[in-house]
DNA sequence: CGAGGGTTTGAATTAGATCAACTCTCGTGG
DNA sequence: CCACGAGAGTTGATCTAATTCAAACCCTCG
């Protein structure tokens, strides 16, 4: 891991106009809230920004904030004694993070790109959740659809083949950045470790997979961190088996 | 994929008793209620049971209900098109089914073993728990612990050998079934095809991995549903990497 | 006693990992 | 401006852990 986190106050805009101003408000956790709760919540934040490589926090620290991102995308990684690592997700604007609610992180959060994010103090967190039963039932939603996620991925790490973690891999790519057009152009914010490390495989599985759907004209690779998805049709049926 | 679930109404108890002499009321959602609550959830509940091998939900029906398992084992499973499947979880007495909060099941829900179980309307409980916040944070923290779950298991599936899924599986077992002796005697309600589906290998791995640990003096089988852990250390070493 | 499920064990096969070499890009400084 | 080096990605050759295919084995139950 890089060095450590170093929370950049944010300058721009006034505190009192910044959470209505928020491009991510409406897919965060702080969507469909009353405008006295959108305060309070703003009260018990404060704004930051990491560069890429640098970590938000780490497993097994103590779990001092809650974030919501709003800019780049991190990598949420689990690690084995010997160093080996599986990632969990990649967080993107909107995202939560810290949904465990557990005295300690259960997993590392780490800039993948350059990083913007609102960060909420835990104690005061919980108490606010506790006077609003709105964020708490936005927040068990959001727990909902992470935990339909992760279990989607338990099938995939479980059972799917190379080619299959990657056709998967690369539609719900595509879903996520959704601009629905024919043939949809994925950007990468992650390398190649990373990807492997989210899917159970090595970088040299990743690259001579991608390198292969390529040669069968399912995607093409203008560049390393662009893949143009020119079969959605195949890669689906691949993707669910 | 059985026969299909056929509930049987629940004798025994005098309905307005029910609850309260649950054995396993403290452990699932009902626990930490107030007594006003409680009863409000017992109106809505109705009590059921299968046998082995039949099913409870299957992924992808409407989901129509949500339940807390009282008695037995439940297998929790996904299913690619061509048949291979993945076991997400095995939820026993207390686990709450139905925490997605989707509209479809997005797994199946097969007892392993007979089952006991309550049973709530999924529009009867969430209009009661919007009205009760102390069950929103209850379900909240289910949720979170679930979530903590699928993350070890995306590590386990993503990154680790047969040898240490197998090591980290009987150590999950045997503190599920926590009775704290020096040797622990864990009780397997599952056959090998599961644990294999859960642990993403193949029934032969699974047999020849437990073989190999009783050869080395880690585990004793007794018989095929029961493993004494006679090296909990070494297993432990195992399971962490 | 014999049938059938679940389990174990053995031999052959293979998908993906590992080890290794090479390429490409990009930023730095001579 | 170009040489250089570092990091990321690709490609090739080999190896291996786990799967697959196959054959017992061993209970339980009619």
């Amino acid at each position: 891991m890089r060095p450590a986190q170093r929370v950049v106050p944010a300058g721009g805009l006034p505190a009192p106009r910044r959470c209505l101003a928020c491009d991510v408000r409406e897919q965060a956790i702080c969507g469909g809230l009353a405008c006295c709760e959108l305060s309070a919540l703003q009260a018990v934040a404060s704004f930051g920004r990491v560069d890429r490589g640098q970590s938000l926090f780490t497993e097994g620290d103590a779990a001092a904030y809650l974030l919501t991102l709003t800019e780049g995308t991190v990598r949420l990684s689990k690690m084995l004694a010997d160093g080996r690592q599986q990632i969990t997700g990649f967080a993107m604007p909107g995202d939560f993070l810290g949904l465990a609610f557990r005295d300690r992180y259960p997993y590392s959060a780490d800039a993948v790109t350059p990083v913007a994010f609102c960060r909420f103090a835990r104690g005061r967190f919980e108490d606010l959740v506790e006077r609003h039963p709105a964020m708490e039932r936005r927040l068990l939603e959001f727990a909902g659809r992470e935990l339909a996620l992760a279990q989607e991925q338990m099938l995939l790490l479980g059972r799917k083949t190379a080619r299959e973690r990657l056709a998967s891999f690369l539609l719900a790519m595509a879903e996520r950045q959704a601009q629905d057009d024919g043939q949809p152009l994925v950007t990468l914010p992650m390398g190649r470790a990373d990807i492997g490390d989210y899917l159970g495989l090595t970088i040299e599985t990743v690259s001579r997979t991608l390198s292969a759907f390529a040669g069968e004209k399912l995607i093409a690779l203008p560049d390393t961190r662009h893949v143009a998805l020119r079969d959605v049709a195949a890669l689906r049926a691949l993707a669910e088996g």
